[in-house]
RNA sequence: GCCGAUAUAGCUCAGUAGGUAGAGCACUCCCUUGGUAAGGGAGAGGUCAGCAGUUCAAAUCUGCUUAUCGGCACCA
């Protein structure tokens, strides 16, 4: 007879085989009605399921992690048992757990409405409410088979096809509904009540985009009214931060549809541009890089040569004249080894790091576009590092901790690293391979570096390192990567003389640290959601008058303080104080300088953050000091705040 | 590229029984010179994304095109 072990070691036996639900019960009628599943041995089970042995069990409830995440899987059939209400001809596909929610993919003739979504939902709601039990039924193969087609299940079907040696199926029976799970699934439906449906959209049967697409509803849920609430007013908020609005409301950059996918800087976005450019410029000169500027429009045959016409062709941009193909360059690793080339290099001049930030045109798929995220002209803060092989490792880890301390300039401490390994179709040996996704794994090792594998998700020339930050709405960008190329330098004719007087070919490695600097600057933009570190503000201060008298003074200031590089400007509106702070405060001006009378007098500006914060009145010298101290702070943060 | 939605003044948005467009903010002018998030008044501003079609009549209905948004696929 089982003897059940609970989490703080009391040990309970029973007489005869138990769920966990009568565990539960037998622990108190609380417990009871809290339980959405088990877990056995660390193996989460339905409640209902019996135990038959000795073993350690935890009860899992809507307030656990693993509770709310079963919570929304049961949320999926519950969609699918409303939808089959609605649309008895809708054959279910696969219904998953995602972040914060749920989705079920669905064929249907019909293409779903807004209107659909909230009857939908009204449906869902109305089932759940009648509390009725999830049945649960380990189900024979054969029979399972039997269940989906008589129900037109075709999708079913074929995911049973995909489980040849599975014998028999979880089937969960929501009253006529059937869903087929790997469970567990909550017991009743009572603990269905906080979601929302979200969005409709498309995907492909199986994510291949040579399918058929499918129908997609996604939903958001909950164990409470007030973690729904909450997620609700976090997305609300979140969309607020996002760059495209706040692009637009800052005069920072606009897109226009006889240009997709390519910005209009204005001049404040092109101020903090620039700055980004300069200030990477330094951290280059730094780290001993070269920079080079390479032609926009190069000749077929070098695209050729390095392999990119034939498998990039359709996504580069080309043209025509004179009788001769031209590509304008998506990348600019072939003009680097064109530089490279001019000359003959010696092992002594490797690892030879040039950079370039290369404006580059690809024409990325009408639906990939994304806001200045991405475009299809965007720049990179690239550089291509010429190295021997045994260079690669230090080289690698050099490149790691110059990117982090860029990043911490930002303020970014949450960066997701990927680390993608050999695909199926490449160059270069298992040996050589072997060797650099080694050298790629070690130097985040060295440098403490928390990071995931990508198996088979690197280049064909290489493994990749990936640095990616999230936006507003936390999707993930890839902004910093670091590759390794084995096979461009020799296509190419890249190379050195080794210190035995043979020629060897180097070894090349991709690197960005911000990657796009449009896309960098999205980031920033939702990061700081428009209030952009004094070093990185279009405009760092303005001065404000509060009557016509202090006019002069004002724009005596606004000359004293651009004379010392700062970017500042006035207000002199014939405006009330309250009205042009608040202008200032909107366009997120770091600092508010205000000159009255009073000021004139004593020669000094009353100083105000755009935070409110009153830092009192102080001479403009004085001002000038604090500015110098906030602007070399950048946007660091203490240890504090990083945690 | 695929599925769906959207496109109205500089911006944010109203405008459902088809009858040649409206608000707030911004802008211009006038009054106001006022100490830390909106002082008052007047005025100007639109080929309703583009192209076809239906109709006596189209912002409104239909088709196509383009762009944008949300996903999917893609991302050298």
């Amino acid at each position: 007879m089982p003897v059940i072990t609970l989490p703080d070691g009391s040990k309970r036996e029973f007489a005869q085989p138990v769920s966990t639900l009568d565990i539960a019960a037998d622990i108190g009628p609380g417990l009871f009605k809290n339980t959405v599943a088990g877990k056995v041995d660390g193996k989460l089970v339905d409640a209902t399921d019996i135990i038959e042995h000795d073993a350690n069990i935890e009860i899992i409830t809507p307030t656990t992690d693993e509770g709310i995440e079963i919570i929304r899987h049961s949320f999926a059939h519950l969609l699918g048992h409303a939808l089959k209400q609605l649309y008895p001809d809708a054959k279910m596909a696969i219904g998953p757990v995602i972040d914060n929610g749920f989705y079920y993919d669905i064929s249907l003739d019909k293409s779903l409405t807004p209107e659909d979504m909230q009857a939908l939902e009204k449906r869902m709601t109305e089932l759940a409410k009648k509390d009725y039990d999830v049945i649960k039924k380990m189900t024979p193969r054969e029979e399972v088979l039997k269940v989906f087609a008589e129900r037109g299940e075709d999708y079913k079907i074929r995911l049973v096809e995909d489980m040849p040696d599975e014998k028999a199926m979880g089937l969960y029976h929501h009253e006529e509904y059937v869903d087929m799970c790997r469970g567990p699934h909550v017991p009743n439906t009572r603990f269905l009540r906080y979601f929302k449906l979200m969005k409709l959209a498309g995907a492909y049967w199986r994510g291949d985009s040579n399918n058929e697409m499918l129908q997609r509803v996604y939903g958001t849920a909950w164990a409470s009214k007030k973690e729904l609430k909450g997620y609700l007013k976090r997305l609300e908020e979140a969309e607020k931060r996002d760059h495209r609005k706040i692009g637009k409301a800052l005069d920072l950059f606009h897109l226009q549809e006889e240009a997709p996918g390519m910005i209009f800087w204005h001049d404040k976005g092109w101020t903090i541009y620039k700055t980004l450019e300069q200030y990477i410029r330094e951290r280059l000169k730094e780290h001993n890089y070269e920079e080079v500027k390479t032609p926009q429009i190069v000749d077929r045959s070098l695209w050729e040569k390095s392999g990119h016409w034939d498998k990039f062709g359709d996504d580069m941009f080309t043209l025509e004249s004179e009788q001769r193909d031209y590509a304008i360059k998506p990348m600019n690793c072939p003009c680097h080894v064109q530089i490279y080339n001019a000359g003959l290099k010696s092992y002594r001049d490797l690892p030879l790091r040039m950079a370039e930030f290369g404006s580059c045109h690809r024409n990325e798929p009408s639906g990939a576009l994304h806001g200045i995220m991405r475009l299809r002209n965007f720049v990179q803060d690239d550089a291509h590092i010429f190295c021997t092989e045994d260079q690669i490792q230090d080289e690698v880890s050099m490149f790691i901790e110059m990117l982090y301390d860029v990043y911490r300039d930002f303020g970014f401490t949450d960066v997701i690293v990927k680390l993608s390994t050999r695909p199926e179709q490449r160059v270069g040996s298992d040996e050589v391979w072997d060797k650099a996704e080694t050298a790629l794994a070690d130097a985040l090792k060295a440098n403490n570096i928390e990071f995931e594998y990508q198996p088979g998700e690197g280049a064909f020339y290489g493994p990749k390192l990936e640095f990616t930050l999230k936006d507003c709405l936390e999707r993930h960008w890839q902004c910093g990567t670091i590759q390794v190329d084995f096979s461009m330098p020799g296509r190419l004719g890249a190379e050195y003389v080794a210190e035995s007087g043979e020629r060897e070919v180097p070894v090349m490695l991709h690197r960005a640290i911000l990657g796009s600097l449009e896309r960098f600057i999205g980031i920033l933009i939702e990061e700081y959601a428009g209030k952009f570190p004094a070093w990185l503000a279009p405009t760092q201060a303005v001065i404000m008058n509060i009557t016509d008298k202090q006019a002069d003074f004002c724009t005596k200031t606004v000359g004293y303080l651009k004379n010392k590089g700062f970017r500042v400007n006035s207000d002199l509106r014939n405006e009330k104080i309250g009205f042009k702070i608040r202008e200032q405060t909107l366009a997120r001006v770091p600092f508010l300088l205000v000159v009255g009378d009073r000021e004139v007098e004593n020669g000094q500006v009353a100083v105000r953050t755009r935070e409110g914060e009153d830092l009192g009145t102080m001479t403009v010298e004085a001002f000038a000091e604090l500015l110098d101290a906030e602007i070399a702070k950048r946007a660091r943060k203490t240890e504090a705040e990083a945690e």
